[in-house]
DNA sequence: TTGTATGCGTTATCAG
DNA sequence: CTGATAACGCATACAA
């Protein structure tokens, strides 16, 4: 198992068979080369096992096809998700991909994005909640669900609209009185407009709602007293709730239940994201579901653009409600 | 966002610092330089907002400093902290980890490998089903859960140990009859031994036992006809279950609760993995849980070592018991 | 079409 | 300790 020493390189191969260090290159990279010559120069890599060394090939192009993926983490599913589609994308395009977690940590960050200033990959797509995250403008940058500035293409679902169709499919399924319950960051992301899409459609439908946001720090256990003080004699105050993020909606049903609250009998619960456990199970609730893969896709089509200046700045996919047992339909 | 043309090289470095390039070179890479000399390197470099060149540096050096980790995917949550913990000890000492992802194909497990030939990478961590992967002898690479050869390092975790810990366990929380489910592919290896081990515990223990195994391919629905075949009067033959993994554990759960078949009250069930659901959450099932973050250790600083001879071929790692709902205690 | 020669940015080996 | 220079493996502009 010691490393291999002296691994064939062109210019063996263009030795082995008679030819020129030029003309092995062609005849690799598919550029037009006359037959005797290329089969003279395939038999003598087959013959030497020859392989390109990536290095050389990125030295002298300036190209990696490697594209780096800022992301929290792999934990949360939706997030496994999204890697797993972006990964589909890059390799559609032969290219690679480099994985950063960031665990939430902005420093780190910080230190992936030098990363394309060393050269490593030619751009980078980012899931990032670092709130004064500077970008490189030199470099092929696009973010999800974080819309920075016009010069920084950003990719996100209809978040707005995801939160409307909540408040209508709560109100059409008979809920009389709602709740929209999230944590997360004080951030001003995409994922924020999930409530304003609520209330607003909330709003016009004249359904009665309360909103309860946490922020990142702060325990959980305070969804617990919020449920519990909206609780009169064993009747939750409210028959309908939109939840955040799937995560979340799962929590809070197993609080729920715990509490003797029946879903989807006594409270509705929409969540958002679309998760499901294992792959391609069924949903784990009732949820605004994000089209991933068309946000990977989108991700990567627009990271690779090479007019980066003709690219959208906030392109807005669209999402769907699907029922997932915790809701009356 | 056009891409930068010019970025400043060492050479631009030291011109700017009035010093050899070779200076600059030993200034980056810590080696000794005169206290003056370093000065004008370092504010060079902050001048110019130099950053060294991945390529450059690897093709003169002929290491990369990142690793591949091929899995099937990220999806299950098993191979997502996996890769979270691998990504973490590959940071520790300063290396980048490239995901491949195979989604069970064995072609792709193929190309991958010849990433490494191509000087992409150092070394090679492979979860793999390939039966017949060839594994090329002359660069770095550990397996996990599956025995290639002595020359081919291997970590696990103790299977047969976690196998026989359940069939113990089940015993002593009261279980008369038990039964060992499975799915998987027909491939003999380390997670194989699961059954062997639970086997031996129930013989040596007396405690009746079944085996059902399925198969990659067949579907799910087996297992159902198997539960149902074994019902009679309302009542489950088994009282105790042992499962190969959480993930199946979790399915069969449903499938009994559909049966009206209560867990734990009725019957007791044992995983095996120790998946959570998003993270740090309690287990899904009661389970023998794996030491991920040791398997991860093991297989990073097995793939990192320099003498590779000297590596043990295969590291087995101990499993613990952790109480998840589904038993009685 | 094929051969030749140069340079991508770095590290390492020499002299000084 | 520092400076000059030669590779590393490849793609490409240019010459033949």
């Amino acid at each position: 198992m010691s490393k291999q020493k002296n691994a064939p390189t062109m210019a063996d191969v263009a030795r082995e068979a008679g030819v020129a260090l030029g003309t092995v290159s062609r005849v690799i990279n598919g550029k037009p080369v006359g037959k005797a010559f290329r089969n003279k120069v395939e038999q003598a890599i087959r013959r030497l096992g020859y392989q390109y060394n990536n290095s050389g090939r990125t030295l002298r192009t300036g190209k990696t096809n490697t594209i780096a993926f800022i992301v929290p983490n792999t934990i949360n599913p939706y997030f496994a998700h999204l890697v797993h589609h972006i990964n589909i994308a890059l390799e559609k395009r032969d290219c690679k991909m480099l994985l950063c977690f960031t665990e939430y940590d902005t420093d780190r960050e910080a230190e992936f994005i030098q990363m394309a200033r060393q050269k490593l990959v030619d751009g980078i797509i980012a899931l990032t909640y670092n709130p004064d995250l500077t970008i490189p403008d030199n470099i092929p940058f696009v973010t999800i669900d974080r819309f920075f500035s016009a010069s920084v293409p950003c990719v996100a679902s209809d978040n707005f609209g995801g939160g409307a169709m909540a408040a209508r499919r709560l109100k059409a399924l008979g809920c009389t009185s709602a709740a929209f319950l999230r944590i997360g960051s004080t951030l001003t992301n995409e994922p924020s407009k999930r409530r304003e899409g609520f209330i607003s459609a909330c709003t016009e439908m004249g359904l009665p709602y309360e909103v309860m946001a946490l922020e990142d720090g702060q325990p959980f256990s305070e969804f617990e007293h919020f449920l519990r003080s909206h609780i009169t004699d064993h009747r939750l105050a409210f028959d309908g709730l939109f939840i955040g993020t799937d995560y979340l909606a799962w929590e809070i049903i197993k609080l729920l239940r715990g509490m003797n609250i029946r879903v989807p009998e006594d409270v509705q619960v929409i969540g958002f994201d679309g998760i499901r456990m294992f792959g391609d199970q069924e949903p784990v609730v009732s949820t605004i579901v994000q089209p991933v893969q068309e946000i990977a896709e989108a991700c990567v089509s627009t990271v690779l653009s090479d007019r980066l200046s003709a690219v959208p700045s906030l392109t807005c996919l669209a999402v769907r409600y699907l029922y997932g047992g915790t809701t009356k339909e």
